[in-house]
DNA sequence: TCCATAAAGTTCTTTTTTAGAACTGTCAAC
DNA sequence: GTTGACAGTTCTAAAAAAGAACTTTATGGA
């Protein structure tokens, strides 16, 4: 699979994870839910590469998740923050987090906790349903084909799979 | 960075992330979710290369997020399936899922709708506050070191970091 | 003037991952 | 006794990432 036709797949995971789905990214995110937004302190404090820091940068601008601003003339210096959409995803990384809380702890507890300012309270983020409100999980759900459905084929078959079908059906 | 120390980190996020961050991961758990079970299912439905993706389940399997259990002798066959653990990662699912719809869309409409049994009605996952019931924003919300956080440092400084830290200090 | 430092990248070479396709082993069915 | 399903493994070529040095534009001293 070609992962510059992810996007264009007729599924909603496959076209967050086109923009999001590696793991430079979603460190990247998560620094910026950290009030980080300049080249060299992504740098630092994540220690990945130059190369591939300015490179999942420009992706992420590029896909309006994140804006790139001047901060500084002469010299020109630009620093990186969350548009709207990119504040949208702050449910994929507290649910991300609040897993490895779970999940993936170690002995000493948690590594971060998180105050909710409204009520002044240490929290952990609960999903629920927008209709009843109750707390959703996998089993109370069912999924169904909607209007950006692919007709008549998986969920989101690959190019590689259309590929077969056209062989066949040839 | 080395991936292998990324689940070392005092991080929830790195943690999860060394787990299911990475592209196939997360499109292989989505079919998981669709009651994907069995190898040929996974790579004809996806499009992922046999042995990414027997490395992917393997991986899967190792951290307990996926159970791989024989469903016939002679030859022996087996299927995966998720474990608790892995069924939690279902807000992290549905999240992506939500944040493709509303930003990656296109003029057809979702291309899929998810009805929650429990009170028959097409729906939206929301995020909100475990201890008062409001929806979570990024800005809402203030964070703090917890017992598992490293001493006086950042957040999830890289193996690089440490060593540059080393150095400087050495 | 010369040197050092800073930010935000770019360039280069080596190493690791992934893609793509074919191959293996075990059985069942025809 | 040949075909086909399933669950992988092996191979080579191509792509991506790691790691380190270099570039550019400017500021701030000595």
């Amino acid at each position: 699979m070609k992962w510059d036709t992810l996007e264009e797949e007729p599924c909603s995971l496959a076209r967050t994870v086109a923009v999001i789905g590696d793991r430079w990214s979603l460190l990247i995110l998560r620094e910026c839910f950290l009030r980080i937004r300049r080249f060299d302190e992504f740098q630092s404090t994540l220690g990945i590469t130059r190369h591939l820091l300015a490179d999942r940068l420009k992706k992420l601008v590029r896909f309006g998740v994140l804006r790139r601003i001047p901060y500084q003339e002469s010299p020109k210096r630009y620093e990186y923050i969350l548009t709207q959409k990119g504040l949208d995803l702050y449910p994929i990384i507290m649910s991300i987090v609040h897993w490895g809380d779970i999940h993936m702890g170690d002995s000493r507890g948690r590594p971060m906790l998180h105050e909710h300012k409204t009520c002044k309270k240490v929290f952990d983020p609960v999903m629920v349903c927008s209709e009843c409100g109750e707390p959703l999980t996998a089993k109370a759900v069912h999924v169904h084909p909607g209007p950006g459905a692919r007709q008549s084929s998986p969920v989101h078959a690959s190019a590689q799979e259309r590929a077969n079908r056209a062989v066949k059906s040839g």
